[in-house]
RNA sequence: GCCCAGGUAGCUCAGUUGGUAGAGCAUGCGACUGAAAAUCGCAGUGUCGGUGGUUCGAUUCCUCCCCUGGGCA
């Protein structure tokens, strides 16, 4: 049976690859399959930049505002919900088309992750409140007796991965990098990626950067901000993360004026922007890299591209 | 006009008992195996407001000048 063609269209925040991913699905009949870590949760569409109703309603989307701010996705959920979208999809002839900027998600839907033990949610959340009360060096000197290759990767001050390292050794018994060192998964059967990658230059970047975060003010991101904090999320909600969160969020306390928060958040943007750069051009291998932004040529320069791959189903 | 407090990195500020200076943030680069819009690592930068003086040596002490904030008139 012949791999079926699926089609991964990645790029920085305010690239334009929402657009392109659009534009591709309605000309080559493709369903858009969210590959975005904050697009997937349903409570802040404008401040997570989430396509419209009306985008939505050109061309089937998938995973866009499935979870609720009190659940957590992860690299290893998102994937199954992936898999499963990418498969409906095909079953009825339909191109899928992986859109998003998580470079984690997508980088572990091609190469897989590595076998991993289900984690307690009650051993998780002891971990985290353990880093946050004792420091993250007391723990990162407990991971060295335990897991020294594990300690000798992280950095005494990286909470996270302090966390994680330990949840891991707790829950099973094994050490995360014994875990690790078992082979990834591999990408699902059945189905052969091709990969576009959005680079555009970063002066193009910042200036789309400030004046979309401007439209979302406008837009009331702010009172959508409130909404969610009113519904009293759980502290660690992922989605309380979401760059320009914490500083609307700070506005909304009264901590800061908003037009402070809005500077703050277009700068916590930028470098957001930044990270997933070198995400994409260090981790993913691209079949096609673009140095630009969205236009109408570029998508007549990728629409070619997809012809001459023959994605088309 | 007088008095007081300041003028040091792009920003906010620390400091040098006289030997040309350092934090946070910003910026740049990078890491990334189940929170990833997360979590981290590394790096650069200065006519120390100007002028004259004292001194082997002044960003530091003194003179005058300029600028900013506050108070008094």
């Amino acid at each position: 049976m012949p791999a079926t063609p699926a089609l991964v269209i990645l790029g920085p925040t305010a690239s334009g690859k929402s657009a392109l991913a659009l534009d591709a699905a309605e000309a080559f009949d493709g369903t858009i399959v969210n590959a975005d870590s904050m697009q997937i949760y349903r409570e802040l569409p404008l401040l997570t930049a989430r396509p419209s109703a009306a985008e939505e309603a050109r061309v089937p989307h998938r995973l866009y505002g499935v979870l609720g701010a009190g659940e957590t996705c992860s690299a290893h959920r998102w994937r199954a919900l992936a898999v499963a979208a990418m498969e409906e999809a095909a079953a009825v002839g339909r191109l899928p088309i992986l859109a998003g900027g998580t470079g984690f998600y997508v980088k572990a839907m091609l190469e897989g992750l590595s076998p991993m033990p289900e984690v307690p949610d009650a051993l998780r959340e002891g971990l985290r409140a353990r880093v946050e009360r004792q420091g993250p060096e007391a723990l990162h000197r407990e991971l060295a007796e335990i897991d020294p290759p594990a300690a000798a990767r992280i950095a005494p001050a990286d909470r996270q991965r302090i966390a994680r390292a330990l949840e891991v050794y707790e829950a099973s018994g094994r050490t995360l990098s014994s875990w690790q060192a078992e082979p990834p998964s591999g990408p699902p059967p059945g189905f052969a990626f091709t990969v576009i990658v959005l680079a555009p230059p970063r002066e193009a970047l910042v200036r789309r950067i400030e004046e979309r975060f401007d439209a979302m003010i406008a837009a009331g991101a702010l009172a959508e901000l409130r909404a969610l904090l009113a519904a009293d999320p759980p502290a660690d909600a992922p989605l309380l993360k979401a760059v320009g969160a914490p500083e609307l969020a700070a506005a909304a306390r009264g901590q800061m004026s908003l037009a402070e928060a809005a500077e703050a958040a277009k700068i916590a943007t930028r470098q957001y922007a930044k990270r997933q750069t070198t995400w994409l051009k260090r981790q993913i291998l691209p079949d096609l890299i673009l140095n630009e932004q969205y236009s109408e040529k570029l998508m007549e320069r990728v629409f070619a591209f997809i012809r001459d791959k023959r994605l088309t189903p």
